[in-house]
DNA sequence: ATATTCAACGAAACCGTTTTCGTGTTGACA
DNA sequence: TGTCAACACGAAAACGGTTTCGTTGAATAT
């Protein structure tokens, strides 16, 4: 076992001082190419690398992202990561992963303990519970303290920093006027409740294109799920009594679980029913029929979500200018509506 | 924006020193009443947090832990990560994630970007890159320097660690012998080429089910995927040429997608046919039909790792007596087969 | 009255770097 | 021969804590 070695292992052992050593590893103009030479070369061999601990210490910089999500088993937020992750490598940056698991406390908690001294900034989407709550002041104490945030997707406007979300308004706009230029008449939407921000505003995006479309929208053909949780026999009950000839789906599982109850009846997909649901995951892929979808290209949001960060932690100027980046969702189409 | 209080600032305005500020905070007996509380309470009034870095560079302790795998978008490492997360929480570690995407060179870059002092240990699964190249170096390096790792999962024997496997060998065993029992007889095996370390156990579990029922273990049921991609045609070649009465699948997504190959041919799941596959997730849970396979409990095995890699982190004790920890595979039972 | 003890606090080292600001030595130049 | 750069290097402060080891002043013991 052959402990790390420090600057100043290799200053005594060359006999010479700390400073000129750190400054011989930096190739400094100050010390002579016979010194440079010498002690590059001893700490070759010796395979020096320079603490983080101690640099970040010195420059008040981590080289650390916090991000802060509500899940992992979850394909959005892992291609989320991923992008995050792909991103801040790329920059010398290393990402540090809390999950708040939905719940206000948890985020709190996992913010205090990252925010003093660990981690140069924030990448998070608000737990349903924050949202449901509308308490930000674990946001604002953080920001105040200049550390800077980004907010995506699970998103609030009572926090200034930088954010970004996808278009979810006019990807569920655009999902439900497919289904009416097909014809359909009958459009359900299975949704959860309305503090979850995405799905208000997707909430939106269907009531919008039915009214453009000058379609009685019908506040029964809603079905609002009261978590993220599946409840079997709540969707089975509203499809069999409302039988819509469409159903749009807040996520994967609704919609892959909708198709089969409906399959199970007989109904045929998509010539009876269609589907289409948000989140472009492996289930949708190998969903049987396949599922069409909103993609909500997490991976890019990621990426845009560490750019956003990483150039406000590196920018030395304090403008107190915030920008939300919105992203274009994309209908990925398969075999669950016809085409 | 009011910045970070430090001990500094606190003794500057308290008008004592900076010991003095630390005791009375650490309610030292060396410090009178009057002076603890005068301190504790502006400490309190600012919102005083000791700074981690600098905790971090006295303790040569930094809380954290690296975690390297392969992949971020595949269920199992997901929960394997939240296994950790939550644990390590609960422990007060953060958890740094850094991704290889089975590249060897990756997996060695980011094992240095933090030997650097940015962790107390790592926990890891192996690239496949790693593993079929069969140089460990980057981890001996590690090891050597007294930083704990515990591999899991995807392990290699040639490194003196902890580790934590499912016996994926008796996984596939169970799953061999299930079918067998249920009186099929052309039992296919649809997996990765052998450098993976699970897939050679898998292999091997398959091969002894076979062979304890005196069957002939013909090497042309088995179809090994050049990597974990997709290779649809393969599949559709193989299945339709071999006509299997029965699939083990290393993976969900193998299983699913032929299992939709077989629908589209007209037989039935699981009379004609029935499938099997390794990984507990939605895909299985959610396919149509739903799909029996081995779980691997991945929440578990995160759990497990984090524990022994924390208590090898805060052992005083150097002991150099390691442990490899093997779960117990669970077959979920689901329509992809009799019962 | 002097020695001893103890409570209460401060000085300083330390963790491993970076960086500023000397300082001693050398050679060139007047 | 004295002056002045330039060169090559070292001392020390700083980052923000913890901790050991004094050092006071007052109370107690002798």
């Amino acid at each position: 076992m052959k402990a790390k070695i420090t600057l100043k292992d290799i200053a005594r052992e060359l006999e010479v001082s700390i400073s000129t050593v750190s400054k011989a590893l930096k190739n400094s103009e100050e010390i002579s190419r016979d010194t440079k030479e010498k002690v590059q070369a001893f700490a070759k061999l010796y395979n020096y690398k320079p603490n983080n601990i101690a640099i970040s210490l010195k420059n008040k910089r981590t080289k650390n992202i916090g991000v802060v999500i509500p899940d992992i088993v979850h394909h959005f937020f892992t291609t989320v990561i991923r992008g995050i992750e792909k991103y801040a490598n790329a920059r010398g940056y290393n990402v540090i992963v809390c999950l708040s698991e939905e719940s206000f406390d948890k985020e709190v908690i996992n913010m205090e303990m990252l925010a003093n001294g660990s981690i140069d900034g924030f990448i998070m989407s608000l737990a349903s519970q924050t949202q449901e709550k509308g308490d930000y002041n674990h946001l604002k104490e953080v920001t105040d303290q200049g550390i800077p945030v980004v907010l995506f997707d699970r998103i609030t406007h009572e926090i200034d920093c930088d954010k970004v979300i996808i278009d979810d308004e006019l990807g569920a706009y655009q999902a439900t006027k497919k289904f009416i230029d097909q014809g359909k008449r009958k459009i359900a939407l299975i949704t959860t409740d309305d503090y979850l921000s995405v799905s208000k505003a997707r909430t939106k995006g269907y009531w919008k294109a039915l009214q453009e479309s000058e379609m009685e929208a019908d506040e029964s053909m809603i079905l609002k799920m009261p978590s993220m949780e599946m409840d079997e026999a709540a969707i089975k009950d509203f499809l069999n009594t409302k039988e819509p000839d469409a159903v749009l789906c807040v996520n994967e599982i609704f919609a892959v679980y909708s198709m089969r109850l409906v399959q199970e009846k007989g109904l045929r997909i998509p010539e009876d029913i269609a589907f289409i649901g948000f989140t472009d995951g492996v289930l949708s892929k190998y969903a049987n029929p396949s599922l069409t979808v909103v993609a909500q290209h997490g991976e890019k949001m990621g990426e845009e979500s560490a750019r956003m960060l990483i150039d406000k932690v590196e920018s030395e100027a304090e403008e107190e200018t915030y920008q939300t980046k919105i992203l274009e969702p994309t209908l990925v189409i398969r075999d669950s509506i016809a085409h």
